[in-house]
DNA sequence: TCGGGCCCTAACGAATCCCTAACGCCCCCG
DNA sequence: CGGGGGCGTTAGGGATTCGTTAGGGCCCGA
């Protein structure tokens, strides 16, 4: 996770530094408001750690100006306590304000609040094969544009297909995965829910391109029919 | 907007009540930790004001528990201003705090600044099916020009649907969000207000084209009822 | 006190899904 | 050439889940 750190106090920015990297956390810093600007278009942080009190832009202007194109979470930090201030960096667009001097481990518990906001990283990603789109977060297969319907076991055949792609993937860890692990030696559930897939899904269930067996071993899907 | 006000200083809530009302939210009070809870399951508010002083359940249990099933952007208010409740409270899930005393106009902005971070809602104003038209921010449903009277709780139900249009909501998920986190196995209740929602909106309610059933894993709204 | 709306409970066919069983095919090997 | 194991396919019974209806308790306004 990146972090903006746009202060032009240089102790505090050491200092910050260090407590964020010893976190796990990237760090990025910035001196000044246009710098903190530029450092934010060109490394995208994850959270903005911003001082009001830099030379150049004033702090309302960096605001205004990062919310001109992204989201990302904005503490601002100021040596100004007066709750007018606050109501000013907040309606321009920052989500925490922390007055000077303020608890480290205060501002780390408030940076990883404003972090948990932000799970936009995790939608997963859509796999196409042939005229066949399977969105796994949704739970949507579509054959040439029309929803696919398919069982719950069916789906948790295919996800799991899916999720190792291009990989072999055996009897047993299918059965396991999902039929759960007491049936890893029967195989015709195997065979009985793959034949279902392939007639919902194959171009030509008969001569699979996709969902491919191999014989003795287990099952592989591929996307690249060949 | 929906703010649920969770403290058991009448003078606080009653002061807050008159303020947030005149800016045009719509409040929810409690006086404990059990009612805050009860409150946030039956209201589903946008934010949630919580003193961590209540009696009964300690504040960091009532943000765990909100947080079991909500990700409802919550504003800690408390007397304690040491560094340490802070963390505490933030790292359980709260997402902003502020120590008591503190000046009304800082409270509002930093609810707007919560508020702000709830979009996902918002920007999609209706939402268009056969001859329905679902207006989610007025709470309006109509059906070929007419108004559709909807209860609460199928309004609820309906509000999860939609706000995952295309996407399969579980039946856990669907029960977790209209009834609460410990109603998720009485899946009756699914099947009846399915069928009210139908009769109420679909064009054939035995063949239902918008609000699709999927045995054994949940349901799913789409809007091209092809 | 009464009536209506809303929510929950209970129960019943109907639809869906999962599993069992059987048969034909192909390939390998004897 | 004949047998056998693994795979694909089909059909049908049993269990789970779904749709639907009816009825009772609760709250609130008339």
């Amino acid at each position: 996770m990146k972090i903006l750190i746009a202060d032009d106090d240089p102790q505090i920015v050491r200092a910050l530094r260090i407590t964020l990297t010893a976190r796990g956390y990237d760090v990025i810093t910035a001196a000044d408001g246009r710098a903190a600007l530029n450092a934010a278009i060109e490394h995208h942080p994850d959270v903005v750690v911003l001082d009001l009190g830099m030379p150049g832009l004033s702090g309302i202007e960096v605001i205004e100006g990062l919310r001109g194109w992204s989201t990302v979470p904005i503490l601002v930090v100021s040596g100004r306590s007066e709750s007018w201030d606050k109501v000013e960096a907040l309606d321009a667009g920052a989500d925490d304000y922390v007055t000077k001097p303020f608890a480290a481990d205060e501002l780390l518990a408030r940076i990883r609040a404003l972090g948990r906001r932000t799970p936009a990283a995790t939608d997963e990603p859509t796999i196409a094969f042939g005229d066949v789109v399977v969105d796994l977060s949704a739970r949507l297969v579509t054959k040439a544009g029309v929803a696919v319907r398919l069982t719950p076991t069916e789906w948790r055949l295919l996800e799991v297909l899916l999720r190792n792609h291009d990989r072999l993937v055996s009897r047993e860890t299918l059965l396991t995965e999902v039929w759960g692990p007491q049936y890893t030696t029967d195989t015709g559930y195997l065979r009985l829910y793959l034949a279902q897939l392939r007639k919902k899904l194959e171009p030509e269930p008969s001569k699979p391109r996709y969902l491919l067996t191999e014989a003795g071993m287990g099952y592989r899907f591929t996307s690249d029919g060949a």
